[in-house]
DNA sequence: CACTGTTGCGGTCATATTGGTCACGACCGG
DNA sequence: CCGGTCGTGACCAATATGACCGCAACAGTG
């Protein structure tokens, strides 16, 4: 394992689950499985052990529905006994009420099953990008700094499509943003795909906003910098 | 109190800062000020009278520096407790591991003192919007759900920029400023960003001007002293 | 040595330039 | 006829440019 890899304990009682969490796991880079708890007194001793190990864990998948123990007591435990670990909730209940009580046991973020490996792969590479926010920084920070590591736990899911942009139009951009190697500007979306540069940038702008693209002004020329947009490929 | 109000408990051991917190929660609509304790121990005991008294507390404002216990230890006794209170941490202490332990915590913002009242406002808006997200589901929460409540805790709204200046720009200066060990001058902001001398002064005399940066001239050579500026560093 | 004019460089300001932004009308499908 | 999508043109905002100003170092003169 390469060194600052993630450890990530999976606790779940379905063993099948389980490899397909660990099997998941191994597809994304940066991440380690480091073992798995069938239920929640294997998992609290799992996490104490490894911690008098020197090897801690990062982080937990935690299934909530556990044989012996809920999700949320296993988390409450966690801190109680001072261990900061993260906590990834998954579960297939939707009661409001548990969504309430993981925030207040800190758990970062929290999946329903069933999930698409996409979704999955989302959530990590979002905590990934939260630890590297907040590791890169020096011992003080600022305001924004915290603002922006709390953001990167943020979920881009794509919200619902406003009002004036077109399921079509949409596409198109998105295929012709995926081809671009060197990063493009709305003049140059406009030329290519043949519609106006406002309409361009609607599109390119939504995108962004949704955490899609990424965008930054070019500078060198008189006038407004211009935006050029890049699609974000997510690091696997 | 209207029904539906935000009950909060203002956790301050200096007077004049509790009032403060109360006043400004006293300017926003959907929260009521319930009481204000001075250290942690009174604070767990409000928590719990108020919880058996049927007017439980709905969010609590803590400091992380107490007379008797770390803000981190009340919020872990909480949890041990049972208590899902959610908890707004309000410090000057900028280490990041208490930024860590915050998150494992359960802590839904963090505030970094000294703060305005649009940075206090802002937090706290963004909290009422969190509960009513999760509030105005039903019991049946679908993943975009808890997505989007998730994301209006913690999606920074970002705050209002004197004209002149762009978002972007402004980030790019301040980044580049991060990285750099010495004091720079306009002329070394402005090569490596590639942007021109002039719009170089305006970024850096703003963030000067708002506390951001040191500015001090720089003498030795010919010609008029150049200003040179360095991130403020707060050591704590 | 003191004073003074010169020189050189960065700060300052006005202006030109360009893309972003907004409001509205055209067009199209139901 | 109506809601939704797109283009158009006027206006706004952020930038580069270049002329001009101010300040410190420097060199020459008394």
């Amino acid at each position: 394992m390469a060194d600052g890899d993630i450890r990530v304990l999976v606790v779940e009682d379905e063993a099948i689950a389980a490899e397909a969490h660990a099997a998941y796991l191994g597809r994304l880079t940066g991440f380690v499985h480091a073992g798995t708890a069938g239920n929640g007194h294997s998992a609290l001793r799992a996490l104490t052990a490894a911690a008098s190990a020197g090897t801690p864990i990062d982080l937990v998948l935690m299934d909530m529905t556990l044989p012996d123990l809920h999700g949320l007591d296993v988390s409450r435990r966690m801190r109680a006994a001072g261990l900061t670990t993260d906590i990834i909730a998954i579960t297939a209940v939707r009661e409001l009420q548990i969504v309430r009580g993981a925030v207040a046991a800190g758990i970062v973020q929290y999946l329903i099953k069933p999930f698409t490996y996409a979704t999955f792969a989302q959530k990590l590479v979002q905590y990934r990008e939260f630890r590297k926010q907040l590791g890169s920084q020096s011992v003080v920070t600022s305001q924004t700094d915290v603002d922006h590591a709390f953001a990167s736990l943020r979920t881009p899911t794509e919200l619902p499509r406003p009002k004036g942009l077109s399921e079509g139009t949409l596409g198109a951009v998105i295929e012709f943003l995926k081809l671009q190697t060197a990063p493009v500007s709305s003049s140059e979306v406009m030329e290519q795909l043949g519609i106006s540069r406002v309409t361009a940038r609607r599109y390119l702008e939504h995108l962004a906003d949704t955490g899609s693209l990424d965008r930054s002004p070019r500078y060198g020329t008189p006038g407004r910098p211009e935006n050029e947009y890049a699609w974000k490929r997510l690091t696997q």
